[in-house]
DNA sequence: AAGTGGTCTAGACCACTAT
DNA sequence: TAGTGGTCTAGACCACTTC
C-alpha cells in the first residue's frame, strides 16, 4: 500500500489526523487498534506509535479499557510551545499572511553571555541577524539571532530572510535539531517597543535560547520578544515519571 | 530480576538515569542498545521505550548511525515547563525547602469565563482556593484554583493545603491527568503584588489553564502568578512533524 | 565492512472498563 | 465476561556513521 519515507508510522499517522479533524468518526471514537491495523495492512505496533504521537500532541485521547477518543480541547491549541519551529509558521496557523523583515546583519564580537553559552572565546565575532515579522504590517515577533562567525564557509549574501533552521543548512550546514528555551516576561524598552510597534513599558514574554545540532553543539544564541495582545502561547502539561 | 508496576521501562530508565547522574559511563558514551538489553535481560523494545523517555526530557542524545551519548546541557534543566506539576516540587527541585499557605477556601458564584471553561452553568458555585508557596517566607508562586462545587460528594474540611491533584482524587474521586495552560506575561496590580511580596507593576508570568480528569472532563480552572526573580522556566522545543 | 540507532512485524499476556 | 488499551518479547531488516 504505502512507500517508505516518511515512515509509515507518520504516513498512518496522518491518514488518521485527516480522518480527525474532517470529523469521519463517529461520536468521537476512533477505531480499536485491531482494527485500524487489520484495516491498514500493518501492525498494531505502527498503529500504537502514530497514535501516541497523536496523543502527545493533543489530538486524541485514551483510556486504557475504554478505547481511543477525538479530543476536541486539544484539536483546538495553535501554536503549542513544545512544537513551534518557525515563526512564518506560527503566524499561518494563525490565520495570518505572514512577512518578514531583516532589521540588520552584522558581524559583531559576542558579548560575555553570548560567548559562553555558545561555547567560544569571549569577544570571538558572531553574526547577528534582526528580525521581525510581520502580519499587515504589524509587527508580532522581533527575533535576535547570534551565529558563531567560524561556522560559515563562505559569507551569506542576502539570504538572511530565510528561516532560521534553512538559513543555517544552507551556510553551515548543520541541523537545527532543539532548542533549550527561557521563558521570560519582560517590559519592553523603547528601542524594543518601537520595532514591536506598542508603547514603551508594555509587557510581554521573551524567549532566550539556544540552539543545538545534530551533533548537541550549541550553534545559535537566540533571543524573540512577541506581541502578547497578538500572539499568546499554549502547553499541554503532563504527569510524567521523571 | 525485576518486578511490575513501576514497570519493568520505567525501571530500566530509572536505571540508567541513576548511572547517568552518577557519572558511570566513561565519556558521556552509553552502552549499545543491544548490550543494555542483555546486561539487563530484557528485550531491547524495552530499552529504546526507557531510552525514548529520557531522550525527551533530555537527559540523553541519540545519533542514529553513531551512538547514545549524556546530554550534560539537558540534565542541568530543572522545573521543565511540560512536566511540572505540584509546586513544591518544583521549589525543591530548585534547592528550596516550600512550604505553603492558603489564603483563602470560599465558595462563590463562578465568574462567566471560568464557568464556560468549566462547563457549568452562569453562575454555579465553583469553590475556590487561593494559595501562597514560600520559600523562607518569601512567595515565589500565588495560585487561585476554581473547582465546581458538584464535583464534591462530601465537604472538604481543612485539607486544603494538600497539592491540588490529591486533593481532588481524596473529595473528588478524580484523577488529574492534563493541564492546557495559556502562558501570560503580567504585570502585577496592588493586589497580587502584595500577596506576592513585590512592588506594584512588577512584571511576572502567569498560567491561566484547565485541568482534565482521566475522561478528558475539564474539572479545574486555574490561575498562577509567578516570581519572575525567583523562579524561571525552561523548554526543550524540538522539530515534530505536525 | 562493522557497528550503531530507526522502523516494522507477529504474537503473547496483562490491566482496566464496560455491561 | 468480552473488549479495549498497556507492556513486553524475539527477531528481521533498513539508514546512517565510523573506520
Amino acid at each position: 500500500m504505502i512507500s517508505r519515507n516518511p515512515s509509515l508510522t507518520d504516513q498512518v499517522k496522518a491518514h488518521i489526523k485527516e480522518q480527525i479533524v474532517n470529523d469521519k468518526f463517529e461520536d468521537g471514537r476512533i477505531p480499536p487498534e485491531a482494527a485500524l491495523a487489520e484495516g491498514l495492512g500493518v501492525s498494531r505496533t505502527t498503529i500504537r506509535d502514530a497514535l501516541a504521537k497523536l496523543e502527545h500532541e493533543g489530538a486524541i485521547h485514551r483510556r486504557q479499557g475504554a478505547g481511543t477518543f477525538v479530543n476536541k480541547v486539544g484539536l483546538q491549541i495553535k501554536s503549542r510551545l513544545e512544537e513551534i519551529w518557525s515563526y512564518e509558521q506560527v503566524l499561518q496557523d494563525h490565520g495570518y499572511t505572514p512577512s518578514v523583515k531583516v532589521l540588520s546583519d552584522e558581524l559583531l564580537p559576542a558579548d560575555d553571555e553570548v560567548a559562553e553559552a555558545l561555547g567560544i572565546a569571549a569577544g570571538a565575532e558572531v553574526v547577528v541577524i534582526e528580525k521581525v515579522f510581520l502580519e499587515d504590517d504589524e509587527p508580532v515577533v522581533l527575533t535576535r539571532n547570534c551565529i558563531p562567525a567560524g561556522l560559515f564557509e563562505e559569507p551569506a549574501h542576502g539570504r538572511d530572510d530565510l528561516p532560521l533552521y534553512e538559513f543555517l543548512e544552507e551556510y553551515c550546514d548543520r541541523r537545527l535539531t532543539y532548542y533549550v528555551s527561557e521563558i521570560v516576561p519582560v517590559a519592553y524598552d523603547a528601542a524594543q517597543a518601537k520595532k514591536l510597534g506598542v508603547k514603551k513599558g508594555t509587557v510581554g514574554l521573551a524567549f532566550i535560547e539556544l540552539g543545538f545540532d545534530q551533533n548537541n553543539e550549541a550553534i545559535v544564541h537566540a533571543t524573540s520578544f512577541f506581541r502578547d495582545d497578538l500572539l499568546r502561547f499554549r502547553i499541554i502539561r503532563r504527569k510524567s515519571g521523571t
